[in-house]
DNA sequence: TTTCGTGCAAATATTTTGCAAAAAG
DNA sequence: CTTTTTGCAAAATATTTGCACGAAA
């Protein structure tokens, strides 16, 4: 992995942006705030974020969300997802050194995620063997929950 | 994995199609033929596909190839795949019950992709336990490769 | 012939950008 | 003061959809 630094704390955010010559503003902070409110395994899209910040009273643009969080990724703060959807999804990076992994209901949406050693190491000794710097490894399982099973013909046309 | 076929050859479109109640279109054939002509591991996006076609004096237009390609994903035919970009790939599901993965690198944009049997053992027996159906595993290794050093300052803007 | 698929253009959805004003350092 | 950041609205991208016509079974 890179030197991507684990914040511990919402104040280490003002140092991180300084190093790399951003600044900080109230805007990034109540944003970084908000995902340190999250529940961990939680992640939002632009338009969640856009919707939590509106119930806070929060009045920040949408071009400032997708800035930030753009941004904030940029410096390894946080993490992007894609799932089988039309748009990313971000969470903190809380520990770099073990990211997590989802798998996810094709049907219903829902994710569940989980970490794994196995993985890591062998990703790690892959990136390796082909002279790759590792910067993040997501292992996404696409699925049937139990509350969905296969659908066999067309009529199921939903989704 | 579910009942997922593995196309063996092009012929065998017309089959599963009218299984589920879809029916053979020139259009559709087309679009499978050129995916077959595809090397292993390449993969593309809907206006990669367009272009192709254009190229062989083929006149589908755009939303038909965004059709197809959900159509033939949903069928198992293709697999889609996600990057870290703004828009989807395709390639062909030649080979169900081993998906490939793939090592991105987060600035050139190059993949390389790779098998594995540990990851795919370890994601069917996490399904197992969660009690979920295994549609398609991919792994993502986000990286950088050697032409391309992890950047440290904020002057490398590019991207 | 009846239902499904296509092409077109318009509509959506998501994300990015130019620019002037406001804020950070 | 100087440079970055914001908000707004417009633009750019990617994808989907309504509808009338043409094609498949």
């Amino acid at each position: 992995m890179t030197d991507t630094p684990t914040i511990q704390s919402r104040a280490e955010l003002s140092e991180i942006l300084r190093q790399k010559g951003f600044r900080l503003t109230p805007q990034r902070e109540k944003i970084l705030d908000l995902f340190y409110e999250l529940p961990e395994g939680e992640h939002l899209s632009a338009e969640e974020l856009q919707k939590t910040l509106r119930l806070e009273n929060s009045d920040i643009s949408l071009a400032t969300s997708y800035r930030t969080l753009k941004l904030l990724a940029s410096l390894g703060v946080l993490r992007e997802l894609d799932f089988a959807e039309d748009h990313k999804h971000y969470e903190l990076a809380r520990n770099p050194k073990s990211p997590h992994h989802h798998i996810i209901c094709l049907d219903c949406g829902t994710t569940e995620e989980f970490e794994s050693d196995v993985i890591m190491q062998f990703a790690e000794s892959l990136a390796q063997n082909r002279g790759f710097d590792i910067v993040d490894v997501q292992l996404k399982v696409f699925a049937m929950c139990k509350q969905h099973p296969v659908e066999e013909t067309r009529s199921t046309k939903g989704h």
